[in-house]
RNA sequence: GGAGGGAUUCCCGAGUGGCCAAAGGGGGCAGACUGUAAAUCUGCUGGUUCAUCCUUCGGAGGUUCGAAUCCUCCUCCCUCCA
């Protein structure tokens, strides 16, 4: 793999390999391959619509596919989808979703670019708007890129051929919506345009509209959506499985490391920047008998460095040796105060006011089950009372721990 | 317009007058075992002043000593007929 900014000298075969891996679907292989033996730079494409600035790590799979390409010294173009985001997107959706009024994509839009350069480089990322292009088209013009699409064609789409077989209403703008997406890539002149599986249809009518153009149609890469945590759902925020981009360096590690080893080698397929090769060895150690816990390591390390920076991931991950392998207790534990008045407070009551229980009943079960520690000692009865005066780290189960400080 | 079926605790789903804070499963949490993995076993899973009392079974009323269960009205969903 070469330095940024100038082509890698891996063989077509290597680079090939590194940009279908995780892919779902590239299409076509072929179109790739000749492309990549031009020997120029590619420009590759990823839209981003504005609505979800927070993100977690199922979002930056296509982020991390960027990083590739720009590894291979390739231009990526990170493109923020004001214009239409502000018409609303039904992909993958049974209803329409509303519109965003400008303020909001602008914010968005700031915050994204905030948490995308952790994964990407900067000095080789063009960010464009498409407003550039559409806040200028006429009606007329928008008449005529209509003009070159079917009904027939649209309602191939399985969303749209489901809401019409089920008599749902399918508003008339979002058959404007994959075009205006396709011009996207007929405006920025793109060679390849990534997205998720979802986004197959308008990514392959960024094609359609290429030739039209009398472009070379892009090369289309669809990546799948990641699993979270439980190795099995898609991660998401309301699934609570996610890690997000924006976690602390040792609640990452943490996360990361607690997901199956079954779904180890998916992550470092989509999220790691290591090549092919190097994954293909830690796979090997692993297969020798290695502690597959040991290459979950390397996955920490590497993910939170792109977030925090080398020496919080290695501190992170000292913590979580200490923590959870030594069973010592974290060393920034959070102070809470809680007041127990003269007559001082059962323990049951100081749990919830520390926020380690949801209510005075958890803490009664936490108790009951043995899941409370009061200073490394084992509570055996919830209803004692704490004196006030003087601090104790109050511990329920494995991860929820306070210093609280009595008064 | 007519005839039926349904709405239950985070989710699915049983319950058809008292033994129901409500079976079972899922999910989640905790304990054991571990690599804070998976698998497995065990327990818990409305609130509370915790062997107490309070609130919950779509909503509002009613019958009854007592209702998730019966009656009336209302809201929403599904199926069939016209």
């Amino acid at each position: 793999m070469s330095k940024q900014g100038a082509l890698s000298t891996a063989s077509i075969d290597e680079q090939m390999a590194l940009i279908s891996r995780g892919a779902d679907e590239v299409l076509l292989e072929s179109e790739l391959r000749a492309r990549l033996e031009k020997g120029k730079p590619l420009r590759i494409k990823a839209g981003f619509d504005p609505t979800a600035p927070d993100l977690h790590l199922g979002h930056t799979v296509l982020l991390n596919k960027m990083r590739q390409f720009q590894m291979l010294g390739h231009q990526v173009i990170f493109l923020i989808g004001d214009f239409t985001g502000r018409i609303g997107d039904p992909s993958g959706r049974n209803a329409t979703r509303p519109a965003l009024d400008d303020e909001a994509v602008l914010a968005n839009a700031q915050t994204y670019k905030e948490q995308v350069f952790k994964v990407l480089d900067p000095e080789f990322t063009e960010v464009r708007f498409n407003a550039e292009w559409f806040g200028a088209m006429s009606a007329s013009d928008l008449i005529r890129l209509a003009s070159k699409q079917t009904l027939a064609r649209m309602l191939e789409r399985d969303d749209f051929a489901k809401r019409y077989k089920e008599q749902q209403p399918i508003a008339l703008h979002e058959f404007l919506y994959p075009m205006v997406q396709g011009y996207d890539s007929v405006a920025l002149e793109c060679d390849v345009e990534l997205g998720g599986t979802d986004q197959k249809f308008n990514l392959l009518m960024g094609r359609e509209l290429q030739k039209g153009n009398g472009q070379a149609p892009q090369i289309v890469i669809t990546m799948p959506l990641l699993e979270g945590l439980d190795g099995v759902q898609k991660m998401s925020k309301s699934l609570n499985n996610y890690v997000g981009v924006s976690d602390a360096p040792e609640e990452m590690f943490g996360k990361l490391m607690s997901i199956p080893d079954s779904i180890m080698w998916r992550y470092f397929d989509l999220l790691s920047t290591k090549t092919n090769a190097d994954i293909d060895s830690l796979k090997a150690t692993v297969e020798a008998g290695a502690n597959p816990r040991d290459v979950k390591f390397e996955l920490g390390l590497e993910l939170v460095e792109v977030y925090h920076g080398a020496a919080a991931a290695e501190d992170a991950k000292a913590a979580f040796i200490k923590r959870f392998q030594k069973g010592q207790l974290p060393e920034n534990i959070e102070t809470v105060d809680v007041s127990v008045g003269v007559e001082g407070k059962a323990i049951a009551n100081v749990l919830l006011e520390a926020g380690l229980t949801a209510s005075t009943s958890e803490s009664y079960r936490m108790v009951k089950q043995g899941a409370v520690k009061i200073d490394g000692e084992k509570v055996e009865d919830a209803k004692r009372l704490l004196p006030a005066g003087g601090e104790v780290v109050m511990q329920v189960g494995k991860r929820r721990v306070a210093r609280v400080s009595l008064n």
